[in-house]
DNA sequence: CTGTTAGCGCTTTCAT
DNA sequence: ATGAAAGCGCTAACAG
């Protein structure tokens, strides 16, 4: 019913009260506003209040080419670890008043990259990617663009080039494999993540050495993706070749869900016959049946440390490179168990 | 190395080829390229990409008040329906040339309120909300703006005031009751989610009017959120007043999930003891022991209806207020079993 | 068909 | 401490 129309501008209330624009600008700044007198100021913002003042986050962009946007690229929404660090990033950005873009990538890098230059167009001042491949043409386009970026949960091959925040992957191996050891078990297999992902190549690295150093039999697969699909498969070939391991280590939860499902279609209790291990602590893993032995990475905890960070690339980009690393913990529940050797 | 720093504008292709400025803007937008002669056009094309013109989508907004964003609330991140509804809705709205800004609410009406108004200082075209209650000053907000707005999977009371993409609840629920009934189940209870919410009430309502046509001793609880908690503490009030029904139908998997959990405690099995009976059929229902029987609704769908319908809403503001009914389905699988009357 | 010109709303020299 | 004025990059009257 009130006929509101018109946006109040600057100019607006420079006019009510007969000072400049400028004036009007730099008492409304909190950097600028001890430049003016405070009697000014107080007059300024209150009929900025009066008069319903927002200001125009776009003219000022166009202005100081600064959006106060950031970018946030997952590699796979529909993955349950992600939107819990999604959730962490969104909660530190908007606190600081930083609006938060999403994309989803599909674990493709042509997809990606596209996206994030998109993105660049529309002047982000950084990224936090969670979808990085070791080799990956979107950080080498941030990178080359030097655009403030950090890497969160996954990282490139050459990770000293960039802002990171990883979960401390050798700490949470070792952590299942005294675990399964401690069970009894002697044979373990690996379901390893594609190799171009650093938690396909690093998880399998550690998990060798230090099955070794534990007189522990290893075993792996390394698989193409971390779904449940990949998952599956992986169980199944663990099937066909008759592996006398009696534990899975599974690269992600993804893969230990649709390598459970599999095991159980064919006949194979688990924990009884075959103890899984996941890693990630996704939500849902403790409602599973059985309900999900993993290691438990704080997601929300990783959204936070990567939005902290990218905060301070954005106003110190000389800052020299971090790596935050997580420290993950081991939740036991239901899907391991003793080894009854088979 | 290429000290390439300076960013290319308008001017400078205008510069080049010594035309005017508004005949390379016209030249680059589709909708007016007509205007000016083929040649001109073709070699105005050629610069632009020659010299790596990138045109200014915050520049292009000042002077339009287009962004070409759009904003998304959802109520709750972590509940894995919203992924792939967030999911449908992008893949729209980016194959159309907008980006989409998501926000979490965590079903706060005041939060969701305050991001909603930040959204609207960052000039976002329009809104799709998931989020919405039965009175929601969110809706209130952009109908009294006429911000274009369409209502996805919740709706408010006064439905015909706003677009909307709902799915057929009656129907749905009819499946569930008459799979149910097929199964000898003569006694139903339904966890009924916030009557705050339309699916909440209106869920609730259908189950009863649908029972008593069918002569089923329909029970039920109205719980406060659609959690898996509050699908655990009305599975825990179930057994606690010895109840008499065999089946349960859950406002939705989550609740379904809680629910099944709480039994499973407390040493009744399902399907063999009770039935249930989740909606929604999110990721990871067919994953969990038992499989859960649920009424799937088309999540991608969801997205891209409602993606589709509010560019509709944004080029042509007055079109008529159109509702969108996506039809669910059942999916048997094995958290249900004939009933064994107790 | 094309150019001239005037802004969109804001910040920031430069001057006073 | 404040104001005048320029301009960020683009589009859209208006004029020719």
């Amino acid at each position: 019913m009130t006929g509101n129309k018109k946006r109040i501008r600057i100019r607006d209330i420079a006019d009510h009260l007969d000072v400049s624009t400028a004036t009007v600008s730099r008492a409304l700044n909190p950097n600028t506003e001890h430049m003016i007198r405070k009697e000014v100021v107080a007059g300024i913002k209150d009929a900025a209040r009066e008069l319903g003042y927002i200001p125009s986050p776009i003219a000022t962009a166009l202005r100081t080419d600064r959006t106060y946007t950031v970018g946030v690229a997952v590699p796979d929404i529909l993955n349950p670890v992600f939107p819990p660090i999604i959730n962490g990033i969104q909660d530190h950005l908007h606190q600081n008043g930083y609006l938060t873009l999403i994309v989803n990538t599909n674990n493709d890098q042509r997809v990606a990259l596209d996206e994030i230059r998109r993105l660049i167009t529309r002047q982000v001042d950084g990224f936090i990617l969670a979808n990085a491949f070791l080799d990956d043409i979107s950080v080498r386009e941030c990178l080359l663009r030097e655009i403030p970026m950090v890497l969160v949960n996954r990282s490139i091959k050459n990770g000293n080039l960039v802002h990171q925040v990883l979960s401390d992957d050798e700490f949470g191996i070792e952590l299942a494999i005294n675990h399964l050891a401690e069970l009894g078990h002697v044979r373990l297999l690996h379901l390893a993540g594609p190799p171009n992902i650093l938690h396909g190549k690093q998880r399998l690295k550690i998990f060798r050495q230090l099955c070794r150093k534990n007189k522990i039999q290893d075993e792996y697969m390394v698989m193409d993706a971390f779904s449940i699909d990949a998952g599956a498969r992986g169980a199944q070939q663990f099937l066909q070749q008759q592996s006398k391991a009696t534990a899975i280590l599974a690269g992600n939860d993804l893969m230990a869900v649709g390598a459970m499902d599999t095991l159980r279609n064919a006949g194979v209790s688990v924990p009884e016959e075959i103890s899984v291990v996941g890693f990630n602590d996704m939500p849902l893993s403790d409602m599973l049946r059985p309900a999900l032995t993993t290691i438990s990475i704080p997601h929300m905890e990783f959204g936070n440390q990567a939005a902290r960070l990218l905060l301070q690339v954005i106003e110190s980009p000389d800052i020299s490179r971090q790596l935050v690393l997580l420290t993950p913990k081991l939740v036991i529940r239901e899907s391991t168990a003793k080894c009854r050797s088979r």
